[in-house]
DNA sequence: CATGAATGAGGGTTCATTCAT
DNA sequence: TATGAATGAACCCTCATTCAT
C-alpha cells in the first residue's frame, strides 16, 4: 500500500490520504522551484495549507515528505504509463504509439523527473532503495510493452537495454531540455528517436 | 583562464592553483559522499588540509566552491576527451573505438557524472549557465568526432541526436548503475549499445 | 504604532509585546555595560530569559533589537516628559520646574542617553532617520513648554536654540559625568544652569 | 609623549612617527565613513598604504589604532586652541573671538569630535581615562581663556559650568547637525551663543 | 623591516523538530 | 486533531592576530 512506510500519529485514514495529497502537491511545487534542500519544512506546511505542527502530525521527518513526493511522482507516472500500454494491442505500429506516448508523459512530466533524479540522493538507504525498486518496475513495464510488440524474439538483454534507452531519451527531453529544445521540436525528437530505436530493431529494414 | 570566476584574497597564482586544487579533491570526497548540501565548509577545509580560514582566502561563498569542482570535473572529462578524440583518424572503425573511449571515461568518472547531475541545480543562474556551456562543448566535441568519422554526410540534426544519445548512454551506465551493472559488464554495455549506434547509421546511410 | 517597524513571525500581538519587553530590557543592561557591539545575539536572547532561536522570532536582525532599545527609550524619555510638561501651567516660575524636572529626568536616564549617542550611528539609514525623528519631537516638546511658560514672546530661533542648549545639557550631565558630577551635586548644576538660562532670557526681554 | 602608550617592536622612532601618521590618517578617514567596530584591520593597512603585517609592527591591536585616532583628534584640537587662545589678549571682546574662533575649529571638527563621541567607549579603562584626562584639559584651556578674558572675577564653578557649556555647544553643532544645522547658518548660530554666554556673565557680574 | 598567507574562535542567523495548549 | 511558540544544534562566514619568509 501506498505511503505505508510513512508513519504517522494520526489514526483516521481517509484523513490521512487527504493531508498527504494537500503535502505532496504542496511540496512539489516547492521542490520544482527551489529544490528539497532549499525548501523549508515551514514553507511546506504553509503551501499546503495547514501549521508546521500538523505538518508534522502526518510525518516524522523532512526526509518523508520527499519520499512522498517521489514516491507520488511514480505513482503518476506508472498510472499514466498503464493506461498507455494497456491501450496499444501487441503489434509493431503499437510499439511506436507506446514509444510516442511515453515520450509525450516525459514532456509533461519533466520537471518531476527532474526531481528525482536531483533528489533522490538526499534520501536515506532504505527509502531510496525503495524508490529505486519503482524505478526498475518502470522499466520492466516498458520492456514488457516493447517485448509484446515485436514479431519475433529478440534476446532479453537487448530488450532490457532498448528499454532503458528509451526511457532515459525519454528523461533526457526534460533535464537536457536547455539544449535539446533548442534544437527539436517535441515531434520531431519523437520522430527521430523512433527512427534510430526501429533501426535498432531492424524493423525498419522490411518497412 | 580556468577558475577566473571564482575570487580570491590570496595574490600569489601558484598558490591559489595549489590550494585550489588541493580544495576540490577534498571537496570532491565529500560531495561523492554526502552531497554538497551536507557537507559543510569545515568538513571541506579539513579534508582539504587546511582551516577554515584558509578556505575562505580562496574563495568567497560555498557555492563556489561547488562551482569549482563542476567546473573541474568538466576540465578532466573535456582533457581526456581530447585525448581519445585526436588519437582516432576519421574512419568508421574508429569511431567505435572513440565511442568505446569514450564509454570507460564515462565509466571511471560516474560519480563525477552524478555529482554534475544533481547539484548544478544548486549553483545560481549566472555559474549554472557557465557550467551548462561547457556540458554544449563536450556535446560538440562527440559531435565532431562523429562527423569526422562517417564515411558520407548526415543531416546535423541526426548527428546532434545521435551525439546526445550516446552521451547520456555515457552518463547512464553511472546513475542507473543499480540497475545496469547487474545485467551487464561495461563490455557487454559498450558493445550493445555500439550495435544500436551502428544500425542507426546503417539505415541512414541507405536513406 | 510603537514597534511596527519590526517584523516578528509570532502572530500574537501580546506575546509579542511581552517577549519584547522582556529583550529591550535585557538588551538594554547589556548594551549599558558592553555596548552594541560588543553584545552578542546570545548574550541578548540569555539575559532575556529565552533561547537564541525565540529571540529570533520576535526580531530579524540584531539591528532590530538596537532599534527596538532605541525607541523604548525614547517612548519613555517622552512618556515622562509629558507628565512633566502637563503637570506645569504656563508661567514663569513653572518654567523653572520643567527645566529642573527635565533635568532630573536626564540624571534617571543618564545611561541610555549614553547609548543613543553611541549606537544610533550603527542602525541603517532609514532606521536611523525614524529615531531622529523622535529626537526632534522631543525638542520640540522642550521649545513648547518653553513658549508656553515666557510671558512675552521671543524670536523663534533663539527658542529654539534655548530648548536645544537645555537639552544637550541635560544629556551632558550624563555623558560628561566624569567632569561635572565631581565638581557639582545635581542640584548644584540645575540651579547654575537655570540661572544661566534666566538670564538668558531676561536679556532678551530687554534687548 | 605623544603615543608613548602604544607598543612598536619597530626601533626606529623616525619611522614609527611616519607610520603612525599613515595609520592614522587612514583609519580616520574610515573611522569617520563606517565607525571603529565596522573597519577592519585589513582595511586600515591597507588605506594607510601598507601591509596588514607592518600594521601590526607598530600596534599591537585594534583598539591601539583608535587610541591613537583619538590621541590625535585632541592633539589637533589642543594645537589650533592653543594659536586661537593665546592670538587674544585678556579683554572682553576677546573672548567673544576666542569662543567664535572655537566654534569655527569645531565646525572643522565636527566628523573627529563624533568619533570621540562615539567611540571612546570602545577603548579600554586605562586608555580611556588618558583621553579623558586630554577632555579635561580642554576645558581647562577654555576655562582659563574665559577667566583672563573677563574684567573682574567669577565664581570657579560659573566658569567651570560657562567652559564646558561652550564647550558642547562647539560639539552639538556637529553631532546635532541634522537638526541645528537645518534652521541656523554658522554665524547665526556662534551670534545667538555668544549672545545667551554674554548675558549670562552679566548678570553673574551684577550679582 | 615588510609582507601576506594561515589560523580558528566566535558571530549572526536558520530551521527541523517538539510539545503545551 | 490542529496550532504555533519555543528550542538549540549547526551552519556559513569574518576578522584580529601571528609568524615564516
Amino acid at each position: 500500500m501506498k505511503d505505508n512506510k510513512v508513519l504517522s500519529s494520526v489514526k483516521d485514514e481517509e484523513l490521512i490520504r487527504k493531508r498527504r495529497d494537500q503535502m505532496i502537491k504542496g511540496a512539489l511545487t516547492l521542490f520544482k522551484e527551489k529544490g528539497f534542500h532549499r525548501t523549508t519544512t515551514r514553507e511546506i506546511a504553509k503551501e499546503s495549507g495547514f501549521s508546521i505542527g500538523t505538518l508534522y502530525e502526518y510525518i516524522r521527518t523532512k526526509e518523508d515528505v520527499l519520499y512522498l513526493v517521489c514516491d507520488s511522482i511514480h505513482g503518476e507516472v506508472k498510472k499514466r504509463l498503464e493506461v498507455v500500454v494497456e491501450r496499444n494491442q501487441a503489434s509493431t505500429e503499437n510499439l511506436g504509439n507506446v514509444i510516442t506516448s511515453f515520450f509525450h508523459l516525459m514532456d509533461e512530466m519533466q520537471e518531476e523527473i527532474l526531481i528525482l533524479y536531483q533528489e533522490v540522493k538526499s534520501l536515506s538507504k532504505e527509502t531510496r532503495s525503495a524508490i529505486l525498486q519503482k524505478e526498475r518496475e518502470m522499466a520492466t513495464m516498458l520492456e514488457k510493452a516493447i517485448t509484446a510488440s515485436l514479431p519475433n524474439a529478440l534476446p532479453k538483454q537487448d530488450i532490457t537495454l532498448l528499454a532503458n534507452n528509451i526511457m532515459i531519451q525519454g528523461h533526457m527531453w526534460g533535464f537536457r531540455r536547455w539544449m535539446l529544445q533548442k534544437e527539436f521540436t517535441l515531434e520531431q525528437y519523437i520522430q527521430k528517436q523512433l527512427q534510430f530505436a526501429f533501426s535498432a530493431l531492424r524493423i525498419n529494414k522490411v518497412k
